[in-house]
DNA sequence: TGGCATTATCTCGGCTCGATATATTCATTG
DNA sequence: CAATGAATATATCGAGCCGAGATAATGCCA
């Protein structure tokens, strides 16, 4: 599933320009489970504008600069539906943060504390951002709630551990 | 925290060779929120030996291709140090299957049941895989467990939900 | 008027990944 | 017993992707 296929998926809902696209990675429907940039994102617009399955059209706006909008052509939805039909690959997941908690015992406790509740803060800001949304599409529902459940999982064990783990990392000779 | 950061991590538990390394990423405790490919792997030791970061010695084995162990150095464990203890980037998620779930219109039914059936078991054999770890490390622990518990929630999700989209996806105009 | 944020497009270098090549040995199985 | 496939092990290449920055116009606030 590389960058060309989301922004047939991004433009099979609306019309958009390419940082129109970027902002549904950012922070759109898409922003919990995928992620594009810009260095991505213009040369995937050109190749499927190259390969006829979405159309480009320059559109001049008073007080902003121009625009290039693009349109999803017929083929560019058979592609989607193609890619869509395909088994998708395994999830790809980069935590830096669970690779800094793996080696908590390398941190100040200070600073351990402090980014605990970064992420505590984290997972609360990105609930809040979805109880804003209600989609109507029962796929759209059923990805966006999976979301909600998932930060409040995250947010359930950081709320009971956090303070094992605190304990555990002052007193590492207690057990023995 | 890019692959050579990543290796020293590896490397700061045990002496490993780049084969090695990759089974941890692929198999071992880094398995459920770290990856790195051989691509990236030889390289990054390659440019870890000159910085001085590690040292890489050839053993010999019987009934094996040769192997090159590598060992972190003082310099080593230090840059492992700064690397854990500066702000950790965001998470980078990338899940093709809840792309595909968005888009599960798009999808024969009987695709979408198999892929949901697929999911649930993956993370079952993730969770019975993770039940035989428990690292006495309180760092390793907490990470361990936070794993365990979003593979649960996943699960629960999936049980609870997934006769809700079916039938959403077979039922389209019902609401209306 | 200066500075900052926002909207908007695009490129470059460097990092990363998947696929593949190479080589040896062990286990299975027809 | 030979063939096949699965491990063990190292390494590279091309393609894809990302972050950072260049560029540029405008709105807004002090």
């Amino acid at each position: 599933m590389d960058v060309k296929v989301l922004c047939l998926g991004v433009l099979s809902r609306t019309d958009c320009s390419g940082y129109e696209i970027r902002k549904q990675f950012e922070e759109g429907p898409f922003s919990h489970f995928q992620d594009a940039g810009y260095g991505s994102i213009y040369p995937a617009l050109r190749k499927l504008t190259e390969e006829g399955l979405i159309v480009g059209q320059q559109l001049a706006q008073d007080s902003r600069p121009d625009k290039k909008v693009y349109r999803i052509t017929p083929q560019g939805r058979q592609a989607l539906f193609d890619a869509i039909n395909r088994p998708p690959a395994e999830d790809k997941m980069r935590s830096d943060f669970l690779f800094v908690m793996f080696f908590a015992d390398l941190l100040e406790p200070r600073q351990l504390d402090r980014l605990i509740q970064q992420r505590i803060e984290m997972h609360r800001s990105a609930l809040e951002k979805l109880s804003g949304v209600c989609p109507s599409n029962p796929g759209q529902r059923f990805v966006c709630n999976y979301g909600r459940h998932m930060h409040e999982a995250a947010l359930a064990y950081f709320e009971t551990y956090q303070h094992e783990l605190l304990g555990g990392v002052l007193q590492p000779a207690v057990a023995e």
